[in-house]
DNA sequence: GCCCAAGCGTTTACGTTGTAAATAGTCGTA
DNA sequence: TACGACTATTTACAACGTAAACGCTTGGGC
């Protein structure tokens, strides 16, 4: 196919982030076949597959094999439905081997985790802008590393490589920042590009569109090249250094 | 009242970046008090004060003196009207005299640039999330310099000082994700902190739900410090300099 | 075998949303 | 005065989130 396939996108791996415990929909009706696990997988599922607006109590009922208003029985509300599904698709990354080999070396550590993420980004390019926006569980939780289990190891391990508690707390911040604004321009692009379009795509401006930018119009050719991978890396390099310097002050 | 003020925040300053031409609200009816920027003025305005799920066609409408399908005649539709509302506040911008000051100094351009902007975000934060998210008209068209001319004078400045064309674009790219991260985790956090409570606040994690977390209870002072500013400055420099080593290549 | 309490899913119902279609009011011009 | 053209209202409908009441199944004590 292509010289060198992204490692991070679903099909450069064996899958190894879709670790969807989600038991298979449709499964027959009666008692016992639902609970919070299914339900949460079953609306991943859903959302990777048509998107956010497609989500709805009724609709994510009856592709469950059940009347809607079940899922209020193991869900308060739709709100805690998606404060739910971010949860699950956060903690794939308990799955994910290539993050969790523990080691001394803190830059190690900051790009397994980044490209951990990054995986799960593109294995839910739908449901990451959830885990960017939803409102999290405190105001200093910041996306997309917003579990607290994932905080204190994060924080742990930093503390435990030399850095004081200002820097550890300085370089979760300045990660969060990095990954949030990475990830969700690289999951909004492909998006995109694989989104609803059947036709020629009204929504994209045509090289006709462009005759008032002479120079977008120009660089249109590079403005759509996608070097994603390479650019994280680069970046996820640039803020490794940057912690370096920032150090243990 | 504080030693030194945030000058992008909207009390910093003589409310320069809030140029909202709205038209005063519930104008009395009769025909010709509506059109499409007093629509959008409103729109925007309802946000800023109860935020995006208060706002409803029919909430709009009354909002505005009018009744709800009204507004059909001047906007298509709510997706239409949100897209309406994201370009508008994005232009902005163009009434911003710190920003539209011309410079032959690319960096000095880069920083009027992305206080402009944050500006903006801290103007709006109930809005910025939707300046985030809001598909873009193209798929190389990166949040939050979404708009054509933005895109096109940004561009043209950085080949203006030098860079190349690949330079360009790699810059407009790296400023994007630069900007997207930091006011992101920005509004987010200081949404919640002013957000809807009344009460102490029960989404907040309370001293005794951080048992399992000891770290997290350790540096939860230092987590809430609201650093934004110096590290938005210190960030932008960041990036600055490595546009600089970035140069003409 | 019988009963009953508990748990699960369905049914019914209500208010709100986005929006299409038909309606009525207003005003400049012929 | 009559007439289009705009403009805003009214009416209508399907889909949504969710509360409340209702049956159905099931397992345990007598």
């Amino acid at each position: 196919m292509n010289a060198k396939v992204d490692p991070d996108s679903p099909r450069g791996r064996g899958s190894a982030a879709a670790v969807l415990p989600a038991a298979e929909p449709g499964a027959g009706a009666g008692p016992g076949n639902l609970d919070r696990r299914t339900i949460l997988g079953g609306a991943i599922s859903m959302v990777d597959r048509d998107g956010l607006r497609a989500l709805t109590m009724r609709k994510l009922g009856s592709y469950l094999g059940v009347e809607g208003m079940a899922l209020y029985r193991y869900v308060p509300g739709r709100d805690a439905l998606l404060d739910g599904m971010v949860e699950v698709v956060i903690d794939e990354l308990y799955g994910d081997p290539d993050v969790l080999l523990s080691s001394v070396d803190w830059a190690d550590y900051l790009r397994r985790l980044a490209h951990g993420i990054r995986r799960i980004a593109l294995a839910h390019p739908q449901l990451f802008p959830l885990i960017a926006t939803r409102p999290p569980a405190a105001p200093w939780v910041r996306p997309p590393l917003r579990s607290l289990r994932w905080m204190e190891s994060f924080l742990q391990n930093f503390r435990d490589c030399g850095f004081t508690d200002r820097a550890a707390v300085a370089a979760y911040q300045a990660f969060s920042s990095f990954l949030l604004g990475h990830l969700l321009l690289e999951v909004s692009a492909q998006g995109a590009d694989i989104g609803p379009m059947d036709e020629p795509d009204p929504g994209t401006p045509q090289a006709s569109d462009l005759d008032g930018y002479p120079l977008l119009k120009h660089l249109k050719p590079l403005l759509s090249e996608n070097r994603s991978a390479e650019v994280f890396e680069s970046s996820l390099e640039l803020l490794v250094t940057h912690l370096e310097t920032l150090g243990k002050n």
